[in-house]
RNA sequence: CGGGGCGUGGCUCAGCUUGGUAGAGCGCUUCGUUCGGGACGAAGAGGUCGCACGUUCAAAUCGUGUCGCCCCGACCA
């Protein structure tokens, strides 16, 4: 078999630049974090998956404690009439709810909503806690799944069922409770960045946009290498409209009854879609060490009568682990040529190889993820004792040359344009973020949609007085990002 | 929900137009030789062609329906 026909053969996702998409699900699949399940839009979290998970939600988690905030779990099933409370939120919902109708051979009396999301419950359970200025603030998160009858799903962008964080507070002001729902956005802003290395755009959403029931909406938005923004966390200020739905009072300092400030936020498993097409190439994954469930891959070479890197392998991994490292040894009978093929498609950001060689020299060879181009060259042999600092030094810079290189993207695929031909081409050739005045009418907010498919994804203060709206010329009242999205 | 495409061993696909109850490569199993970028040899296992109904002496091939997946658009995290 020739080279170029061994190279074929072998290839297993479609170039990333050709077509995203393809890409996006080949890697998905053949990297097993998900597998498509029996049922019609839900997935199976794989273990490398769910290891990915894991990260997100022991990172986000000790945030969320760090603020204040505490676990706790609500039921999956909410009575329709629970639901039905709050009309916004019912009109936003209601073409996505799964509906539960019989429990064993008995048709019940009222219907039973699977969680599209918890403030109806969430809120039903606050009214009963809170009496007092004194019961607030109560900051409570919950881990858990949710389900919307999606039509057309993907991994980890839009599944029928999917996981997530919902984090549901109650607030004796509005300021406090804008101040809750700012202090999120900028939590969000920060794990996005620092964690999952994608650098994302901060800030309020439009109208049009709004969480079905809030007062005011935030978001982060990432930019994918497609040139659509993708919606990865978002924080709502609830303002009075649940409180007054669930008739969540408390009798303030002033004696007077006041309904409370309530908030909602939440981050999804979506959140790893958004760092795999950010951050994949050609071969596959390239997970940011900091969300890596395996930081660093072990490959021994092993010959005929010698495998003693095996053993210097286990011994090695061992070391890493106290040193509280992530690494995995792979003693599969392979070639360690497949091997390295295969932790490439999976994204592990090091490998480490111990062959002969290294035993007699006692030494590592490292090779990082992130700038190897599967050719020799990229790689340093390390002494063994000094792996561990080595190896810290190496995984910080991949995480930083990760970010900083989709921050580069993010850059020079931002456009800050003050005419309305060049926006609306842009917008229309998906071009990125599209930064200008804007009026902030919905109309003109839809005439865009409608020319272009783009819309605001998050807005921000004006600098300057006296602008007008690029898109249709009336007086300008904020800046925003215009892109089409998932 | 509208437009398009697809569904054949684990994977990628051929066969379907011109019906006669399945093929390839990869993978898998065993043994041996190998092992620093997807090894080689030998011997094996594995599918009834998404599902249902229909046409027919006969259906992977034709028809209808249905389920699922992918892509594009509308809607949404």
């Amino acid at each position: 078999m020739s080279e170029a026909l061994a190279r074929d053969v072998v290839k297993e996702i479609p170039p990333k630049a050709a077509d995203l998409s393809a890409w996006y699900t080949a890697a998905c699949l053949k990297a097993e974090l998900v597998s498509y399940s029996p049922v019609r839009g839900c997935v199976v979290l794989r273990p490398y998956g769910f290891g990915l998970w894991e990260n997100l939600q022991k990172d986000l988690d000790a945030r969320f404690k760090a603020t204040g905030h505490e676990n706790a779990y609500f039921p999956l099933l909410i009575p329709e009439s629970l639901l039905m409370r709050e009309a916004e939120h019912v009109e936003g919902f209601a073409p996505e709810v799964a509906w539960v109708t019989q429990g064993g051979s008995e048709t019940l009396n009222e219907r039973l909503a699977i969680r599209p999301t918890s403030e109806a419950i969430i809120g039903t359970m606050y009214a009963q806690w809170i009496e007092s200025y004194r019961d607030l603030p109560i900051l409570i998160n919950q881990w858990a799944n949710v389900v919307r009858w999606e039509k057309a799903t993907r991994p980890f962008l839009r599944t029928m069922e999917f996981l997530w964080q919902e984090g549901h507070t109650a607030h004796a002001s509005a300021a406090e409770a804008r101040e809750e729902t700012l202090r999120i956005l900028e939590l969000y802003r920060d794990f996005a960045q620092d964690v999952a290395a994608v650098p994302v755009f901060a800030g309020r959403k439009s109208s049009s946009e709004r969480f079905p029931g809030a007062v005011e909406t935030f978001s982060i938005e990432a930019l994918m290498p497609d040139g659509k923004a993708l919606q990865s966390g978002t924080s709502h200020d609830l303002g009075q409209n649940f409180a007054k739905a669930y008739d969540i009072k408390f009798t303030d300092a002033d004696r007077a009854v006041k309904y409370a400030y309530t908030t909602s936020w939440g981050v999804s498993w979506r959140m790893l879609g958004g760092l795999i097409m950010v951050h994949g190439d050609d071969r596959g994954l390239r997970i940011p060490p900091k969300m890596a469930p395996i930081e660093a891959v072990l490959v021994p070479i092993v010959r005929s009568g010698d495998d003693r890197a095996l053993d210097v392998c286990e011994t090695t991994a061992a070391r890493l682990r106290e040193a509280g490292f992530r690494v995995r040894v792979d003693d599969r009978d392979q070639q360690p040529g497949w091997k390295y093929s295969e932790w490439d498609l999976r994204g592990v950001p090091v490998r480490i190889e111990i062959g002969p060689r290294d035993v007699e020299a006692e030494t590592a060879v490292l090779a990082r993820r992130d700038r190897d181009k599967g050719e020799p060259g990229q790689r340093q042999s390390v002494a063994l004792t000094d792996l561990s600092a080595t190896l810290r030094t190496l995984l910080e810079d991949i995480q930083a040359s990760l970010y900083a290189e989709a921050k580069e993207f993010l850059d020079t695929h931002t456009f800050v344009t003050t005419d309305r031909d060049e926006f609306l081409e842009l917008c229309a050739n998906r071009a990125g973020m599209v930064d200008i005045a804007w009026c902030e009418r919905a109309e003109c907010e839809a005439q865009i949609k409608a020319a272009t498919a783009a819309t605001t994804r998050v807005l921000r203060d004006l600098e300057e007085s006296g602008l007008a709206c690029v898109a249709c010329g009336e007086p300008a009242r904020v800046r925003a990002y215009f892109a089409q999205s998932y």
